[in-house]
DNA sequence: TATAAGACCATTTTT
DNA sequence: TGGTCTTATA
């Protein structure tokens, strides 16, 4: 397969390969080495693609054949982006520096769209607003129109320009079908409006990013030519996640030299939802004809076991490019199927496992529990503070997200644009000032009529008797404390005139005065966010990363498992994967078979594969025959998915039979909610489905009573207790707040909390303060 | 204007 | 179930 012989235009292998060839197998040379013409790559789960990427860039760099700047390199996350340019820097060293165009889709073209930005109307230091802003804006407009929210709610409409933006649709581009789509047929018109509203706040949305830039390369040919030109070769990361604007964005930029080079996986599109459009990658030789297609299918990463209960189920799926994957691992665990009786059952014995690799020195960094929907984590997470299990939940509010991390930037965005008045309607009474609705509503009013952003007409207002006399006082106070920033902000370093700025305000103040054990993490992420800013040359340079791209830290160096999302999971890999709540309902989520037909069901089932996929050693997929959802318990058969791996790959063990009875008399007795259900749910759930009748039949494994109470935490086991630390001292506990540890025994501490009391925690969950 | 109690409604979320 | 948003009251 991988032998020179079937590539017949490579040169073999040869010690004096450049080091960026080593270890790459036939197709990943040939990937590497296919410089000229495009390429479409299709890389399966764990074939060394990353590899294959970033060795082919150093390869057009070593070559000479262009330099670093000539050289535009996508992907979807910064993640992504940060390990590509981490990886080819080990390669060809400071050379990365140069590389000015490798990034996410919206960080370069908000890159190139500061430079070009009078040609869409907007300035060069324009806003990028997120999600939030986004709404806001939207709500204004339909408040405004008058429309009823409730019946049309802005999220709605949120949603639909979003996909008018992925598909690449200006608001005269929309045909009649789509105008249609809101408050019965102003949807055209509300969109028009809304973008003209982002043109007098200066500000475009993430969408924007990519839209505006795609008019400006489709009406501008000179624009177009001088990126044509620079960019000698492109390469595309995940092209299967691609939407249409930013596909014909790219088919704009590659259509002058055709050096393009897409990698992706038809197998895991799982973002459609989202505006991808797997079509993108199955129409990509009929876009550029006379392609090279090339198949990366050794896996590297998963035992055979687990690729053959993979492969055999993305092979259910229809519309595939098809890829077979092999590997030359030795064969490994089959896959486990594990039924349970419910959710907390689900996470007891998950945590049991996890105890287990610890008592085994597994450091459970490599291990991970992957769910379908966020919701699930809960459960993980109450049980693992139960029993001490180091646990880090990945997704949920970013840290750029948080309420006041957003407030000290609205304020730093209104020192620096004036006439930002979603940062001036954000932060004019937090905290608070006695500024309510009623006095917003009068500066809105003096805006309107004076056409001047809300900041101007605040200042112009307090020259008038329109407010209370006391509002007035407030308001004019607070626009004299910003006057006095602005003016200040040449003097100061950013991180000081934002440690200044959070002082002054008295949002310092409002925090400390907050008695809430929230509030001493506020202020911690507030600190985070000047010793963040330290980094940056400009407060221009801060915001604009901030806008898109700073991330959650996590730099805890205490080993966890990771709980986290499918979605989120892609790309990554772990020895023990736990797939949690494979129940029909869960996953495939409910939405998936309600609505979507196929289609959804399909990408669901693409989802499975990435699930089982992330896994090197060995995956674990739970079921549980009841489940509370939405604070309603439910019973539920096996994912229908389950069925649909060979039984010869998989082991199937189940909690009930012998533990049933058991089972019964401890929930009865502890006063179980559904022991009612208890009463006749397992026989019936036990004949619905046949994936769930086989799961019982194929069950090899004995069936071991469930622990009916509370276990002793185990989790000391193998940790290593921290020297860092000792009674007496002060430490912060990112829940609980900052406290003074009393005690200390292992890996545990009991902290006095100075807000939430007496507790035992992890040393893992705390820094010394 | 600020707070407290009720209504409402829930996937996945790279930017 | 529980978090967010809206509406009623001090």
């Amino acid at each position: 397969m991988d032998t020179p012989s079937s590539l017949p235009d490579l040169p073999p292998p040869s010690p004096s390969d450049p080091p960026y060839l080593h270890g790459l197998n036939g197709p990943q040379r040939q990937a590497v080495l296919t410089t000229e013409g495009p390429v479409l790559m299709l890389a399966g789960a764990g074939t060394g693609k990353t590899a294959a990427l970033t060795a082919r860039l150093a390869h057009i760099i070593a070559t000479r054949r262009a330099w670093p700047s000539e050289i535009l390199a996508v992907t979807f996350t910064n993640k992504a982006a940060r390990e590509m340019r981490e990886r080819i820097g080990r390669m060809i060293g400071d050379a990365v520096e140069g590389m000015p165009w490798l990034g996410t889709f919206h960080s370069i073209c908000a890159k190139m769209l500061r430079r070009h930005a009078e040609l869409v109307g907007l300035q060069s230091n324009f806003t990028i607003l997120d999600t939030d802003d986004q709404l806001r804006v939207l709500k204004q407009i339909i408040q405004t129109e008058g429309l009823d929210e409730k019946r049309w709610p802005a999220r709605q409409l949120a949603a639909l320009i979003d996909k008018w933006k992925n598909r690449g649709l200006t608001p005269p581009d929309l045909d009649a079908g789509d105008r249609e789509a809101y408050a019965d047929g102003k949807g055209g018109h509300f969109y028009a409006l809304y973008q003209a509203r982002l043109k007098t706040l200066n500000a475009c949305d993430f969408g924007d990013l990519l839209l505006h830039m795609l008019v400006i390369l489709k009406n501008h040919r000179d624009v177009l030519e001088h990126y044509q030109q620079r960019f000698k070769y492109i390469l595309v990361d995940e092209y299967q996640d691609t939407n249409a604007s930013q596909y014909l964005w790219l088919r704009l930029l590659a259509q002058a030299r055709k050096n393009i080079c897409c990698v992706g996986d038809d197998d895991q599109s799982i973002y459609s939802w989202r505006g991808a459009e797997v079509a993108n990658i199955l129409r990509f030789e009929k876009d550029f004809p006379g392609a090279t297609v090339i198949r990366l299918e050794q896996n590297y990463r998963s035992t055979p076991q687990i690729l053959a209960a993979a492969s055999a189920l993305i092979a259910q799926n229809s519309d595939r490019l098809g890829k077979t994957l092999w590997t030359e691992l030795d064969a490994g665990d089959k896959v486990r199927v594990v039924g349970v009786w419910d959710g907390p059952e689900e996470a007891r014995r998950i945590g049991e496992e996890l105890e287990d690799l610890q008592r085994r020195r597994v450091s459970l960094d490599r291990a991970a529990i992957l769910v379908r929907a966020q919701f699930q984590t809960r459960e993980f997470e109450d049980r693992f503070i139960a029993i001490g299990m180091p646990y880090r939940i990945v997704g949920g509010f970013r840290f750029y997200e948080r309420a006041e991390i957003r407030d000290a930037l609205a304020y730093l965005r209104l020192v620096q644009s004036p006439a930002d008045d979603l940062a001036f309607e954000r932060i004019v009474n937090v905290p608070k000032r006695g500024l309510g609705d009623k006095a917003v509503a009068r500066i809105h009013q003096f805006a309107r009529i004076d056409r001047t952003p809300l900041f101007h007409a605040a200042s112009r207002i307090t020259e008038t008797d329109e407010l209370t006399p006391q509002a007035r006082r407030q308001l004019a106070n607070f626009v004299a404390m910003m006057r006095g920033w602005q003016s200040k902000a040449g003097e100061l370093s950013h991180p000081e005139l934002t440690q200044l700025i959070l002082d002054e305000s008295g949002y310092t103040a409002m925090l400390q005065a907050d008695r809430s054990a929230e509030a001493a993490g506020r202020l911690e992420n507030l600190s985070e966010l000047v010793r963040a800013m330290e980094e940056y040359d400009s407060l221009e340079a801060f915001l604009e990363h901030v806008s898109l791209v700073m991330d959650r830290d996590n730099d805890d160096q205490t080993e966890t498992v990771t709980i986290m999302t499918i979605h989120a999971a892609k790309g990554l890999e772990f020895d023990h994967v736990f797939l949690a709540g494979w129940e029909d309902g869960v996953f495939p989520s409910q939405r998936a078979m309600d609505e979507g037909g196929t289609a959804s069901l399909e990408e669901e089932r693409r989802l499975a594969y990435v699930a089982i996929t992330r896994a090197r050693q060995r995956a674990s997929i739970y079921h549980a025959a009841n489940r509370r959802i939405y604070g309603q318990w439910m019973s539920s058969i096996p994912s229908r998915f389950i069925g649909e791996i060979p039984p010869e790959h998989v082991a199937s063990e189940n909690s009930f039979g012998g533990g049933q009875s058991l089972w019964r008399a401890n929930w009865s007795a502890q006063g179980d909610p559904f022991a009612h259900v208890a009463e006749r749910q397992p026989a019936r759930t036990m004949t619905r489905g046949p994936a769930w009748q086989r799961a019982v039949a194929q069950s090899s494994t004995v069936t071991r009573a469930p622990a009916p109470f509370e276990r002793a935490p185990a989790a000391s086991v193998g940790a290593k207790p921290r020297a860092d630390l000792a009674i007496g001292m002060r430490v912060f506990h990112e829940k609980f707040g900052y406290g003074e540890i009393i005690d200390i025994d292992g890996n545990k501490l009991e902290v006095e909390f100075e807000q939430a009391g007496a507790k035992r925690v992890l040393d893992g969950f705390v820094r010394a303060a």
